[in-house]
DNA sequence: GATGAATGAGCGTTCATTCAT
DNA sequence: AATGAATGAACGCTCATTCAT
């Protein structure tokens, strides 16, 4: 049965962001996947292609539920600093899945400057959180709590901002550091684009 | 002599960076790097203990490349808007380097989760960047020319716009959009510690 | 199923026997005991950690063996002379079984200096030769057809007299001179052991 | 100079022996060798054909030593009983050396079975302690004290003792056994050889 | 004579992939 | 649908050998 298969495939998925997170990219065997999935050896071949199938589906998956979660949250709320706040912090969730998600993320990323595909999915994936930002920036321009930037350019400041500290955050292996990042980020973003003098001059 | 053994391996260094940027991190084989460098297989294991150990040796030589030649950069200037332009544009050198090291640094940082040698690298040339960020703040804020930020949490910021802003640049693969992320970067950051009257409100 | 990758494991054994009575500890790849046992390169490494782990067994195997036909072929008499008999025609049964067991003993002894599992396999198999040493000595002297030599010692000389006998003989590589060797060792032990006055002084 | 040349290989014989002896015949490189003898790499190269033209000179060179300072032994003796004695306290030195010979030369024995000229120098070493055993066997029968005994038979099975007895020390790897080997020997090849009843029946 | 940089053949080991069951 | 035994390509590494200096 179709959900079955699909079921299957999620829970290889799942083991497979889990392998990739603790061991990394290329020191994750097939083995080790079926390993944390709890399955033999050869399922993983049998519900995908080869290994680069597996981790093309990863990157979608995880991609799509990062933005999904995201957009959820922002959704929530209905003014434009609280959704930006609600942003962030969907963004900034907590330590322990930030350092799984920007583990496995940082490695897609590596991967993308030689593999097409994977630059593909990250492609959809930036969409969908620059689609994001401007949702907010074209909101808080409406209610005039935001300056008048460039909502495009605005939009990719913000996740460059977000993956930017995500990342350096990450890389001090320092669970403490959380908090001030995401508020550093969140404060940064909001002087940035609240309605002060700033207008942006181009 | 000592000195043509220090030439030899700067010779590999150079070769193995080249091939880690164009094949990726994993992808490369000692091989590999022996084409690069127009040697023969063994000698990249004559003059450094394993393939680890030139990768390490890597991430050294080329951040404290990068650092090098964004501090000469700042030297150059004498007012604090000046070394803010001339980080900005030393961090967003040209098309073709950046994408030469992001590629590369990126695939260090995924490693680096994985590996704490290169941890240790990055943290210290985390170091010398957020120098050179405090460097700036500290003179503006003395010129008056910047707000009165937290030191710590600006030069935090900005490295993270920097790298945050590249690695997105990067994604894209489109050198057109280049300039645009500079000078956005610049922009983003020339607001953000502009004395207006967005005072940190810590 | 276990017994099949027993069987496998043993047909790996047998292959790196042949192999190494042929060829040489040293000279022999994993490709060799895989050409001799008919399986694809990959197998040996599949049943076995690694080359070392294969010849750690083949050790204990190819001693256990030994021990077993030589402990049986005693086991098979009832006087002490004959149980001697029996043990040395066993410990020479024939050009062909000796020199390759000789051959790929001698290696193991050799490396037994610089390994210290090899060793404690061989000690093991030193024991059990001595254990049938003394237990034909015993019956003998019950029978008081052996002299009152110390049976530890005589158990000891025993073994050093069929070991160096043999590699004596191994390295003649003249299969005629088998039958003298092992009449030659026999008449010696008997003569050592046969209760005329040569009472141990000691 | 010759001399001079001959020197320098012997220093490597030296050397070669040494690190037989501690590194196991098949883990020394020529580096190792080099590092012994405290000479350059090139060296062993320059005054060796190859590395197996190393062992096949070191081979003959230790054997040689082994049986002229056993002959020495013996001759400086009078009585076949003082000869017997002599060989026997000649060939069990002393711990140390003995561990260092027969470390070695098992490694050589293993060898021979596939090297031609390891078997020829050792067929040679062979030769020459059997007429040490003849001589002292031929002495002893002038002077009554030794049985009429086979004097092939028996020269080839002293040596078989010693051999044995020594390679059965060595593998117990403690030196505290080496005077009860010894002594064993001894007294099993004169309770042997002596004139009681046991006259050989062949 | 002596050095040691450079070469490249060869091997152990790993592991994605296949396929018989 | 699922297993895991078997395959063999590929790579890191070692090291004997060569040779320019």
């Amino acid at each position: 049965m179709n959900n079955k298969a699909e079921k299957r495939r999620e829970q290889i998925l799942r083991a497979a962001f889990q392998a990739v997170s603790e061991k990394g990219f290329h020191s994750v065997t097939l083995q080790d996947i079926a390993d944390y999935a709890d399955v033999s050896k050869g399922v993983t071949s049998y519900y995908f292609q080869n290994k680069e199938d597996v981790f093309r589906h990863l990157l979608e998956w995880v991609t799509e539920k990062i933005y999904k979660n995201e957009h959820a949250a922002i959704s929530k709320e209905h003014t434009a600093p609280d959704k930006l706040r609600a942003y962030v912090h969907a963004a900034f969730a907590n330590p322990s899945d930030n350092r799984k998600f920007y583990r496995v993320y940082l490695e897609f990323l590596a991967q993308a400057n030689h593999n097409e595909q994977f630059r593909d999915t990250n492609d959809r994936f930036y969409e969908n959180c620059w689609s994001i930002g401007r949702e907010i920036i074209q909101l808080g321009q409406k209610e005039g709590t935001f300056a008048n930037v460039d909502i495009d350019k605005a939009s990719y400041t913000i996740r460059a901002l977000i993956d930017g500290s995500l990342i350096q955050w990450l890389m001090q292996n320092n669970d403490q550091l959380h908090t001030f990042y995401r508020d550093n980020c969140l404060e940064t973003l909001s002087n940035y684009l609240t309605n002060k003098n700033n207008q942006n001059s181009n």
